[in-house]
DNA sequence: CTTTTTATAGTCGTACTGACTATTACTCGT
DNA sequence: ACGAGTAATAGTCAGTACGACTATAAAAAG
């Protein structure tokens, strides 16, 4: 490569670049009864023929990162609604050896889903399907990494934002909010604890006015709640201290 | 494009994506004499010629983004000493229109070095310089969005890890670190509750044992310390509250 | 109608923090 | 030589938040 002198990137005359393939993928999580599922497919061709991987595709030339995560997830997994996705850039994964094949950097998305809707595979033979968390065998490339990235990220953001309800469908107990955190995080939360935290964050939930009550099953009804319009939680609201949790 | 049927990207055979240029950027921050600076370098050519920029430059085939930014800061601002640079991953900037003349992907990356040293164009007529960071007019291409992303992100990390030890010298005194954390918050912080504070995170500084004492000028001479073996800070050290914050 | 289950209400002690005041140990100017 | 100025260090005090509880209410299941 030739000097370059202290300029942008853009200033080279010859544009003496090596081109790579730029890509994103998907690390697509939900909560469904009490567990933390991910969106995987399954590779139908080598490398790594067999294996589940997460989604992900090419960005197209008139495409930012962001706008094609959205079109892959709607394309190779058939979900029909994602205006209630919500969608994070985790970090760029360029290892230059990541695929066997060709120099692929990618773009990597956390992204979150309520009510987890049943995708389908988009076309060729490949099936899309939601997995436990807990039960991810290996994965293709290195996609196990960028899922546990994405997990760590999902749960340190749930002490500090709102982001929390973006699990819990429009309407939501508080009862349902509270499995999502200990979902996410594996760890039991006391209930009064919870719930004083939760009321007493201003613009956290918000009480639906009306006949605000409703039954799932066992026990006294609970109150619905709607998310209100903070996303910060100020001050944070930490999980329980663990040991093997990286800063 | 041709459908792709719900795989990864590296499973299609024709490989139908477009080639992207891919580059890393840096927003290199640094505190001198109670203020905050940017590492910037002068473009000599269009587009924005003459304005200032980001330090960046092409990932090289077998590069990733992070051993090219080091490269980079190393080959465009001549700084010898990168053992004590923090390099973060910030995020990636593909907006399809950035650059004007090609479809460029940027990785970027927050930086911090202690002790700015002075830079020195890396070749051509362009010059590396330091500037105020409250002075940067405009930059080229959409640096000033990377710059002002890179600034909320390092100033939000001072408050959950040991990041200030960053900025400092090996050995420094609580009032060079308090005045890191004023000098990125803009905001004006308690010295006894500072203090306090730090010394009780444990391992956030480790007093220097010998003769611990330095004085820079007038005052009480202070007591050194270095940077303990935490990175996290657990309670978080807050900035005071104030309007006009991203979340 | 008792047990089980879940939601809700409240208590108590500790830890942390913001806002202070006081004291010590230097330098500088006169 | 001495007082003013400056910065570091020590300590107080009240309010808030949080962890660990206990207690009560309202439903379903047996």
């Amino acid at each position: 490569m030739r000097a370059r002198g202290g300029l942008a990137p853009e200033d080279n005359d010859k544009y003496a670049f090596e081109p790579f393939a730029v890509t994103v993928d998907l690390a697509v999580l939900t909560v469904r009864a009490g567990e933390l599922e991910v969106l995987l497919v399954e590779r139908g061709q080598e490398p790594y023929a067999g294996r589940w991987a997460l989604p992900g595709g090419f960005v197209l030339p008139k495409e930012s990162a962001e706008t094609a995560a959205r079109r892959v997830l709607a394309v190779e997994t058939g979900i029909p609604d994602l205006s209630r996705l919500h969608l994070e850039q985790l970090r760029t994964y360029s290892e230059p050896d990541r695929d066997p094949r060709m120099r692929v950097v990618s773009v990597a998305f956390a992204a979150l889903l309520p009510d987890p809707p049943e995708p389908h595979g988009g076309g060729d033979a490949a099936q899309a399907r939601w997995l436990p968390y807990g039960s991810v065998g290996p994965l293709a490339f290195d996609h196990v990494r960028i899922l546990a990235d994405a997990h760590e990220r999902v749960g340190a953001k749930l002490e500090y934002t709102c982001l929390a309800t973006s699990f819990c469908p429009p309407e939501f107990t508080l009862g349902e909010l509270q499995r999502v955190y200990e979902t996410v995080w594996g760890a039991v939360l006391d209930r009064p604890n919870f719930r004083r935290k939760v009321l007493a964050t201003p613009g956290f939930v918000a009480p639906v006015p009306g006949a605000a009550r409703l039954t799932g099953g066992r026990g006294k009804p609970a109150a619905l709640y709607r998310a209100g319009g903070a996303t910060a939680l100020q001050p944070p609201l930490l999980r329980p201290p663990s040991e093997g949790r990286p800063s």
